[in-house]
DNA sequence: AATGCTTAGGTTGATATCAATATAATTCGG
DNA sequence: CCGAATTATATTGATATCAACCTAAGCATT
């Protein structure tokens, strides 16, 4: 009766020091919990808050649009935009030149909220920039990534 | 009747820009989809890899050392190992020592399951590692922010 | 030993995430 | 103009994520 070959701890060891998806998971988790506390006045979240500001465009965009911004699954759009409707802060409507598409809008009140999120992410943000050296280097690496 | 005061497309695109927390989330979200298609032939996730291969250690860890290391919120961290119980994978028992914690462990076959899955995190994280400048630096800014 | 504080986890409810699949509208080749 | 391929989105089902709240076990002070 042959023992299964141990998975060695050295590769654990290796993976958890190295691991971008890791660190990336690991960091993205943190920042979105300071975000998080920042907004939770607003009763939004960090994720809320950035599907919420990419719809301020002149001209409303189609969710694929977003999507691609956000690097989110269609279907998670989708998913996500449903509370924020139902909430009165987003509206959806059926693009006249190509009905397959939707056009997402924030309202009035939409508006009014993220004039009020506004300060509070540039405050939050000045504190997360403050943690790393070279923010704007972290931000062209991470781009690199998307 | 006064009209809401607009919030200024300026405003987005300076927070679409800058702000690190989106292109963080943006990033993970990327670098996972990577991942998570270079295992599914395993049957496993990124974030379920991260969390296997974080158990396999000498001594069986209890779950607020594990979520401290993902940065995972405890009670998602029971969440994410019911499917991994179901499966087999994994074990958890009551600590000896102290009633209210639970050890953690690999079964054989989340161990055979390891040995099957580093060759792959090594293949990819190859490629992930070449789409940035400077890996380490960039794993250094994001241990700051963890 | 009793009272209260702290620590380790679990449960519930809401939202988030994606794969697989489905539907409807548009486009394109013939 | 018609059928096929493509495009834009929705639905379902499984897992992931966290806040709010809850319980049990250990600890500490009297």
């Amino acid at each position: 009766m042959k023992k299964t070959s141990a998975f060695p701890f050295e590769s654990t060891l290796e993976v958890r020091d190295a691991c971008l998806c890791l660190h990336l998971q690991r960091a993205a988790r943190k920042v979105a919990r300071i975000f998080d506390d920042a907004f939770r006045p607003l009763g939004i979240t960090n994720g809320q808050f950035s599907l919420l500001i990419s719809l301020n465009r002149p001209e409303p965009p189609v969710m694929g649009d977003v999507a691609a911004l956000l690097a989110l699954d269609r279907t998670t759009l989708t998913a996500n935009l449903k509370p924020l409707e139902r909430r009165g802060l987003v509206v959806v409507s059926p693009d006249p030149n190509d009905r397959r598409s939707r056009r997402l809008a924030l309202t009035a009140e939409g508006e009014e909220l993220m004039n009020r999120a506004y300060p509070i992410w540039r405050e939050t943000h000045a504190l997360i920039d403050k943690m790393i050296a070279d923010p704007e280097r972290l931000r062209t690496d991470l781009l690199a990534l998307s």
